[in-house]
DNA sequence: AGCACGCCGACT
DNA sequence: GTCGGCGTGCTC
């Protein structure tokens, strides 16, 4: 029997299968899926079983497999499937695509050595009577202690050995056992409750057809209730001996939303994020293959977990750019869930108070079921929202908080209410220039400008991480006459400081680098220990604190600024989202937008909460530059560190592309991409556009075959791309 | 990915 | 003469 075999090296020429003999004491246990170790170029290396077959036709002299390395196969028939069908989608390597569905443990790869934890305990290794008759004649004190110790307890957990163990290990009257143990736990805080559903909401889930492949777009509007919707829908499938899979964003996978869900469901759910360990993800991946948990919650990558028998899919905040990799294989998760609903016959909820274009267009057409939440759950309303024309502040001498915004931060700290400001960009402030010769100091490594910031004194470079310390004389013409631009949240807190009297703290990717900060500042700040959050956008999604009244958000612009053709979408998305946080209590809330563009689109239609304006005003937008999602978008990407190779095999790849694929598909470049050098790399990008092309992805296949395979070049297609 | 093979420049 | 630089090609 032969077996082929794709190793794990996720190299282009050898993205294929190896095939194998399968020795004879393999024959009745092996099975596609079946993790391997095999001999390959003088090494052993890892793989997974793809086929098994009776008979070899090829010419090469093949070798045996060495050893199957897992008890089970790790990869499913489903698995394989919707690996294959990803694949064929977004044409990336086939083994990228199977690897990305497994945690780090399982991933087929040489050298990992993450097992299973198990505790050691000692039991008793005779019967009572036999015990008792030993502890009554004993006369080592120590003994009879752990012996009544096991009595007790029925076992006595056992770190290291000692002379007491070792004597009653050798008079067989205890032994070991070992029972395996999960590194991860959540506990309830026990702190919400079960709500009913109000009318709008129970009409939501009663509109939800189960046992059946469905796909339906809730547009609910942010507080109205959507996590109450989704437990609901949920807890409907597992009462029927479903399971579930609930997406989340990263960012929003806080304490507070696995709080929810640990409080409703107990024990059945496993949670998968990027906060978990690699021995933790290990062990929450395990209960979801052993079948011993029906929910699982968790961000991207989630959406491969290996349940079976899954009766809903929800993706909550499903316009969240997160949920496509940004690396390869560049899969959107939202793309998985719809494969795995059919397979599984099962509905996919994508929810979201600011729907991605692309998903509420194929409502509008019917693709999706459109469900809507109009208004806030319980008492709260939506805030009200003013926009702040900061080109008239500056011209006050305002330049960081409008006096607008500067009042009611007062107003709120001497009502004891809480404060939420938004910056999206971390650091003191974003360019260091020299007054003297205009120099503005850039990162050596990329086209971009470096940061300044102050907690470390340094210069940083935020494409790649280069780091100075803090510039004090033009490199250019020697001035000491240094000037820096530009507002970043260590400023703003600076300033923050500067004219309150309030408890201030910051949010961004400086101060949660570290494990468990993120939960940390946002459970102190849950609990009232600061008046005032700031951060990045991370601070804008999901949060529920009912003491925020007020919501700033200090430069609307910077996010409309960013030359991409989804950068109105953003901005829209990220002020809708952040007001949300305000007044989600009993107490209204409100929201300040400061910004230099006050009268563009997606500033005022956040302010009116218009999220359909929005829409149509977008879509006219997109429909007359040939975007999403009036056009489909792929981008082939050409990188090399080499400026004239990089061109050279770039224009290659534009003629090839203009040369085979004609009609309505246009091929924009091969232009420098955005930021065209990170970390000493050069960017080129070719910009396909098309509405419909049978030929695009046999002509994107043959790729390889255009420009040299070597260390010089290297070209990654992304389809669908999140921003160009 | 990793390793062998092979073809050219620099040197104990 | 040889050592070793890396460009090229192959691995069941």
């Amino acid at each position: 029997m032969y077996a082929s075999i794709i190793i794990e090296y996720g190299n282009k020429a050898v993205d294929k299968t190896f095939t194998y003999i399968i020795p004879n004491e393999y024959r009745d246990k092996i099975k596609i899926g079946h993790r391997v170790l095999v001999p390959f170029n003088n090494k052993n290396i890892e793989g997974f079983v793809l086929e098994i077959n009776d008979k070899y036709d090829g010419e090469y002299d093949l070798k045996e497999i060495d050893s199957i390395v897992d008890e089970e196969p790790i990869l499913n028939d489903e698995m394989l499937y919707i690996g294959n069908e990803i694949q064929k989608e977004i044409l990336c390597s086939k083994i990228s695509i199977y690897q990305a569905m497994l945690p780090k443990a399982l991933k087929a790869q040489h050298k990992t050595n993450i097992g299973i934890k198990r505790n050691r305990y000692m039991a008793l290794n005779k019967d009572i009577i036999e015990i008792n008759n030993y502890i009554n004649s004993c006369k080592s004190k120590k003994q009879v202690e752990i012996l009544s110790e096991i009595i007790k307890n029925d076992k006595v957990l056992v770190n290291s050995s000692n002379y007491t163990i070792n004597s009653l290990l050798e008079k067989g009257l205890v032994k070991f056992i070992y029972e395996e143990i999960n590194r991860y736990s959540v506990h309830s805080s026990g702190k919400y409750n079960l709500v009913k559903l109000n009318l709008e909401q129970e009409k939501v889930v009663n509109n939800v057809e189960f046992n059946k492949f469905n796909s339906y777009l809730l547009y609910g509007v942010t507080g109205s209730g959507k996590t109450e919707v989704y437990m609901e829908l949920i807890s409907r499938v597992i009462s029927n001996n479903k399971t579930a899979i609930m997406l989340v964003p990263e960012i929003s996978l806080t304490p507070q939303i696995v709080d929810r869900f640990v409080t409703r469901f107990g024990s059945d759910i496993a949670i998968l994020h990027s906060g978990l360990s690699d021995y933790e993800k290990y062990d929450e991946y395990r209960k979801i293959m052993l079948g011993k948990v029906k929910i699982v919650v968790g961000a991207r990558s989630a959406i491969f977990a290996p349940l079976k028998n899954i009766g809903i899919i929800v993706i909550d905040e499903e316009h969240t750019n997160t949920y496509k990799q940004d690396n390869n294989p560049r899969y959107h998760a939202r793309d998985v869930a719809m494969l795995r609903g059919k397979y599984h016959n099962c509905p996919v909820v994508l929810g979201s108070a600011t729907p991605s274009l692309e998903s509420f267009a194929r409502a509008c057409k019917g693709v999706y079921k459109l469900l809507t939440l109009t208004k806030r759950a319980g008492v709260s309303k939506l805030p009200d929202v003013k926009i702040v024309d900061m080109k008239a502040e500056v011209r006050k001498g305002n330049f960081i908080l409008s006096s607008v915004l500067v009042e009611k931060v007062e107003d709120r700290l001497k009502k004891n209410e809480q404060v939420i400001l938004l910056l999206n960009r971390r650091g003191y402030s974003s360019m260091l220039t020299c007054r003297d010769c205009g120099m503005v100091i850039k990162c050596p490594n990329c086209d971009i400008s470096l940061t300044y910031h102050k907690s470390s004194n340094t210069n940083r470079c935020h494409y790649c991480n280069y780091s100075v310390k803090n510039i004090a004389v033009c490199p250019q013409c020697g001035s000491k006459n240094m000037k820096d631009y530009g507002l970043g949240t260590e400023k703003l807190e600076e300033e923050l400081n500067k004219i309150f009297n309030a408890r201030v703290i910051r949010m961004d990717m400086d101060t949660t680098s570290k494990k468990g900060m993120h939960e940390k500042i946002i459970n102190d700040f849950g609990e009232h220990k600061y008046d005032i959050l700031l951060g990045t956008q991370m601070i804008a999604k999901g949060l529920d604190f009912p003491m925020v009244t007020l919501v700033g958000v200090i430069n609307a612009d910077s996010s409309l600024n960013v030359p991409d053709f989804r950068s109105a979408e953003v901005t829209f998305d990220l002020l809708s989202q952040v007001s949300g946080r305000a007044g989600r209590g009993n107490s209204p809330g409100e929201v300040i937008i400061q910004s230099y563009n006050p009268e563009h689109y997606s500033i005022v239609c956040a302010k009116k909460h218009d999220y359909y304006g929005f829409y149509k005003e977008e879509m006219k937008i997109r429909k007359m530059l040939g975007y999403p999602p009036y056009f489909y978008i792929t981008v082939v990407n050409i990188t090399s560190k080499d400026y004239n190779i990089g061109f050279s095999e770039a224009n290659k790849i534009g003629n090839y592309l203009r040369k085979n694929l004609r009609g309505d598909t246009k091929i924009l470049g091969p232009s420098m991409a955005n930021v065209f050098k990170i970390n000493n790399i050069y960017h080129y990008q070719c910009i396909i556009k098309y509405k419909y092309d049978n030929k695009l992805s046999e002509v994107l296949t043959k790729i390889d075959d255009i420009y040299k395979i070597n260390n010089k070049v290297d070209v990654s297609i992304d389809v669908n791309p999140i921003s160009i």
